[in-house]
DNA sequence: GCAAATTGGTTTCGCCTCGATACCTTAATG
DNA sequence: CATTAAGGTATCGAGGCGAAACCAATTTGC
């Protein structure tokens, strides 16, 4: 299909240390590209069922959130994303019949947001779980390695980019720790900061709120 | 902060079973929202010098894509857009200066696209490379199995997304391989498909008409 | 050889996302 | 109270991107 023309053109600029060559990649470059690259793809994935990506993941958070950290607010916060852009997200997912806002009696300003039945029926067909299925096909061992990697990855890029670390309250909250007012050993355990205790399922859920020491 | 009102709320619909909250994930659910939380924070990270994610990422694969592989086309395979799409991205970069488009003498409508110094110095400063020093300070094993467990994922998106698997020709290239017709070990290796020597550093980069059996 | 079909690229059009800005309302602060 | 801050919303405009139409060159089929 072609002339071998290489020794004119200028595929080999500095050819010879293969180190030195754009296509010769240490683990660390890999990971980088395949990030980027599964980044792009799961974007891809996500335009699906009359929603947009960013759509998605507003759903996803909303689903896991707490009940403080489920207001407009916490959405752009979590997404990274202005105040303005997220009204629009949510009204899209409200117009779409899959949240439903109702404003809090607590403050005016604030409203919270529910996911409806059908948002939940809608989470439950969730295009990321692809992944979830893919990995989870994986030994336990990668996939653990994955998790611990990818984690530490998120923690070191969200304060390279200032913004702030969300986590589940058990985790590694500040908030939760002893020192911070919470006795988690006794009865249910307490938020350190508003000094609520957290029934059911809130302390595994994400908090507007959480901090960690992580962020050195 | 509040008042606790958790009882009437819907906080915690089917709180019980701690496996079944929305809250609670395993090591699969974990990797894929890590996944699609960097890929979201690595998207922003592309809004840098002037250019958007997709110039970027263009101009990324352009700088490790070998020349039959270096045309828009290619570009747009590789990204998954339409040609149409690429076009204009070609032209943005190009109209920065940072890639050359010289027309085929080899078949007329194909232009082959190289990068200029300007883009060689930008590519110096592609913003991804922060995850690789990030990933660069884990260990080893982490590292590797990031590896491992990203491109299987990737493999298998690529393959639920029906787009075609690229690859770097000695990764296990079927036109490489000996059967292809392709001796590897006398002399430059041979591409099985075009039946072109690869010099240089060819080998090593990333080729439009990579092929391999992992596409089961 | 010559039409017909294919392929690589570009252009145009319009939708949609998203940030910026201005604005409204309610809380906090003094 | 008056002022400032904070949560949300509406409006505007820039820009990305796919769809479709189009052009030119190449390949295919007869």
């Amino acid at each position: 299909m072609t002339v071998n023309d290489g020794q004119t053109r200028s595929d080999n600029a500095d050819a010879r240390p293969p180190a030195a060559l754009p296509g010769a990649m240490d683990h660390a470059a890999r990971v980088a590209e395949l990030i980027d690259r599964l980044g792009r793809m799961t974007r891809e994935l996500q335009y699906v069922d009359g929603l947009n990506p960013a759509q998605w993941e507003a759903l996803r958070y909303l689903n896991r959130a707490n009940r403080y950290s489920r207001t407009p607010g916490g959405v752009a916060e979590f997404l990274g994303a202005t105040k303005g852009t997220i009204s629009q997200t949510v009204s899209a997912l409200e117009s779409k019949g899959l949240i439903a806002r109702t404003p809090s009696d607590r403050d005016k300003r604030v409203c919270l947001i529910d996911l409806t039945d059908e948002g939940k029926r809608m989470i439950a067909r969730d295009p990321v779980r692809c992944i979830e299925t893919i990995v989870g096909e994986m030994d336990e061992a990668t996939a653990a390695q994955m998790v611990g990697g990818l984690g530490r990855l998120m923690a070191s890029l969200q304060i390279e980019l200032g913004s702030k670390p969300f986590g589940v309250c058990v985790a590694c909250c500040r908030h939760l720790a002893p020192d911070a007012g919470c006795k988690q050993s006794e009865g249910a355990p307490k938020c350190g900061m508003t000094g609520e205790p957290l029934k059911g399922d809130a302390p595994q859920r994400i908090c507007v709120n959480y901090l960690n020491d992580a962020a050195e």
